[in-house]
DNA sequence: TTATGATGTTAAGCATGCTTAACTTTGTCT
DNA sequence: AGACAAAGTTAAGCATGCTTAACATCATAA
């Protein structure tokens, strides 16, 4: 069994390596992680040496099957309890992540097919991300774009948002950009890659990085 | 905010001075969280410095005011997850003290305070233990004696089971000795001091051990 | 192609929370 | 009282996971 620490380490490598299929790169788990790269390459030493990674020095890092498998078993009580929350104790958007963040290093295997149990085997989390079924495999999801590679002129539906900060969870929430509603892509700024939507009427501007955290399908008109 | 460990320790110290009302020894500490007595000595050192502890070498520990204020946090946590477990998850009384014991350190007040109103504010958790309020107040108890001082040729109904161990729990629950239930004491050894019981037709000899842990009112006949 | 800044790694050191081993205090039995 | 065992404490050391500071490698622009 990894440690905590461990399994934030292994749960954050799969993550950015499930963005762009890219080895994962020392400064970006620090910064996420908010220690510094040298608790990384430490550690990177260790996970590799529990088998968890492949690693090799200065190329960034691979989980191996056995990390992919601790992944999924974090993912998948990160996402149940994040949807539990919501869905039963009523808690917000914005709120579940940081709950979650503790819950999932706190839950035993079968606490948390109970939760799976309860949601009725639930496929996708509050925030449109695939939740691992109890066999380790990962529901297929619909195809989406981010909102960074959309065409200006064209309409979208909300399909999954990336839950890694709940301040920007809570503005979305807050201007009614949540999972299946629809937006018109107005206009992108060239200058800094933000853009301009329409959302029921009001228009908002969104900095690159926050787009960049949105996923859409294109509308069926 | 204390550490996971330090929450441990002034729950522990908690629940022993509640039992008997003395300061707590070292050995009573190290025995139930299975760490050796210089550990304990080192950390009742550092619990009494940031002010959660009274304690003087070789004499015992006592909560301050402060650290009761903890171990309130703590047990109302314990106690909430374990009812939370029960009614809603359906987890059964064996089951519910390992996750609660895990749960309790991972619980915002904000998540927790979520769960009780589900829960309807209840009094009395799963095993018949009163769970403090938001406000740290705990709920009074129904008048009980341990099984021990009971006297043989009486009825008496369980009002509360200690939940420290889940075989024991596991055991209690395979033969019917659960909240409410009614039980008739019919001998006492004077060798062990263990006891006989008739439960539903069923006769049982329970051994001193056991006996203390089980909280019985006198049945009005 | 080489200098330079950004990125990554190593080394030394620290806090936490544990261990074992040596030592101290306490309480009890005679 | 006083000796002896049980209980408690201290000291030294270890693993984990972090830090800062020094050093190594990489990537790219002149």
């Amino acid at each position: 069994m990894p440690t905590i620490s461990k399994e934030d380490y292994i749960k954050t490598i799969f993550n950015f390596h499930n963005e762009d299929g890219l080895p994962v790169t020392t400064s970006k788990i620090a910064n996420k992680l908010e220690v510094t790269n040298s608790a990384i390459s430490e550690m990177a030493k260790k996970l590799a040496m529990e088998g968890y990674l492949d690693y090799s020095k200065y190329k960034g890092m691979n989980l191996t099957r056995s990390g992919e498998k601790v992944a999924m078993q974090i993912l998948r009580r990160h996402r149940l309890w994040e949807l539990f929350l919501i869905e039963v104790l009523g808690l917000s958007w914005d709120e579940v992540h940081d709950e979650a963040e503790k819950l999932e290093h706190s839950t035993s295997d079968s606490l948390i097919d109970k939760i799976d149990e309860y949601l009725g085997f639930p496929k996708f989390d509050p925030h449109g991300s695939p939740i691992p079924q109890r066999n380790g495999i990962l529901p297929k999801i619909p195809k989406s774009i981010p909102l960074t590679d959309c065409e200006v002129g064209n309409s979208y539906s909300i399909v999954r948002v990336n839950d890694s900060d709940n301040e920007l969870m809570a503005y979305l929430l807050k201007i009614g950009l949540v999972l299946s509603s629809s937006l018109f892509l107005s206009d992108r700024l060239s200058f800094d890659n933000s853009i301009t939507i329409k959302l029921a009427d009001a228009t908002y501007s969104l900095s690159e990085k926050v787009a960049e955290q949105i996923f859409v399908a294109e509308e069926i008109l």
